[in-house]
DNA sequence: CAACGACTGTTACGCTCGTTACAATTGATG
DNA sequence: CATCAATTGTAACGAGCGTAACAGTCGTTG
């Protein structure tokens, strides 16, 4: 826990769209009331037998997230970078865990306990409000992926997941050419295709200028003719 | 709105999954504060210019869910039966609806105004996390839904969202052979296939046994076969 | 009761994706 | 700096789904 990493951490809450309406307190009291934790590569976000009502506030990192399938399958969700809120919010929402997120980055979370919330909602009853906002936000993440994997077909099922992706990293060191860290064969699973035919399709998609293949990463080139592909 | 149709509320809302575990003045008081209403076959759900932070509680009937797909296209998400609930709680929780339901049966529904949650949840807090537990289960279904399609191949698709409808629509009627009302083409578009390829391997689940095809129709005649048919 | 619309069963063909296997390249580890 | 694991590129073959078109059956509406 360095000195730099609180302050990085309040830049991260400041930005995060869930909590970017409201005034900056509510943040801090968020980092006063929470714990600043490290993980490395491989660890779980949330250990098993943590406090399920807890929130996990994304500080620095990536993570990726997976739900459990039938047949004792998993599958990849997505990619989980700062900003992003894992676990829900209420004692009583019952039922297992929904995701889990493994790091792929050494990665810093803020973790905040349910007790945690209660103190800041305490001062902050608005709070449950932001909650609310980033659940919204979650649902209308899931709900877009489902939509995706039933109407559209694999080329495009590819390319969408790789916007989403974008979306969720503003990652502003190459401005208009986002860089996606991730593996074709991860990306291939997610969007339900095997690894040989997500190259396949990627490699299209290279030779026509829209992307940049990497070693274990993918560079967008032409957002908006990649946005034109689905929604054509 | 004839004089039974109170108590027939009173009834959906007292074994709602999202209620039961409430004390029965919860649903006494959203009975008091709502509006009952009616709607017939074809008809949405919420109107377009509707206080877009309230709830719809589904009485009776029942409904078909849409989600907008890119391309302009729209694709059924799944079966709405009574005791769940559409739309999302906050005021500010931005962005457009998420999805759309349109009536496929004369439907009764309790309509909850933002005002109305609030002086609810005046006298009984506890609403909010009622609240947050059906989000919850919302967000697991939909969930379910993504990882199926990604994990699954078609047949298996297929089976398991007539297993999540069966799920859904706790329908007595035969007590272990329940009934989906839904036309082969909408359940093949809900799995992402063509009505071509769902009647294909819904006659072959017919000629297994597991299945009978109605018109309109589908009787699940072996819910474990069907549960192993997914899981394998 | 009659006609219409909606739903279901079926056909053949072409294309795409999955499977399996191997080789080449990159990055990390000691 | 050398070795090893991870990732990527490529091949041929077979199976399965999509497309398009048509006939038959059921339910409903006038």
């Amino acid at each position: 826990m360095t000195g730099t990493t609180p302050s990085e951490a309040r830049e991260v809450l400041r930005q995060a769209p869930w909590l970017r309406a409201y005034p900056p307190e509510l943040g801090e009291r968020l980092l006063a009331e929470g714990r600043l934790v490290r993980r490395a590569i491989g660890e779980w976000a949330q250990a098993e037998g943590d406090d399920r009502g807890g929130l996990v506030v994304v500080i620095a990192g990536q993570l990726h997230s997976y739900c459990a399938a039938p047949g004792d399958r998993t599958v990849m969700i997505g990619l989980v970078s700062p900003g992003a809120v894992l676990g829900h919010a209420t004692r009583f929402s019952g039922g297992p865990r929904l995701v889990t997120a493994v790091c792929v980055e050494p990665t810093i979370l803020l973790e905040l306990t349910e007790a945690a919330l209660d103190r800041v909602a305490a001062h902050r009853p608005e709070l449950w409000r932001a909650i609310a906002d980033f659940t919204y936000a979650n649902m209308r993440s899931v709900l877009q992926l489902a939509a995706e994997t039933v109407a559209l077909g694999p080329r495009e099922r590819l390319v969408a997941r790789l916007l989403a992706a974008a979306e969720r990293r503003a990652e502003p060191d190459t401005a208009e050419a986002p860089v996606i860290r991730i593996s074709q064969e991860l990306l291939g699973e997610m969007a339900g295709l095997t690894r040989k035919t997500a190259n396949h399709h990627l490699s299209a998609l290279a030779r026509s200028g829209l992307i940049a293949l990497g070693y274990g990463c993918i560079r967008l080139l032409d957002r908006a003719a990649l946005q034109r592909i689905i929604s054509g």
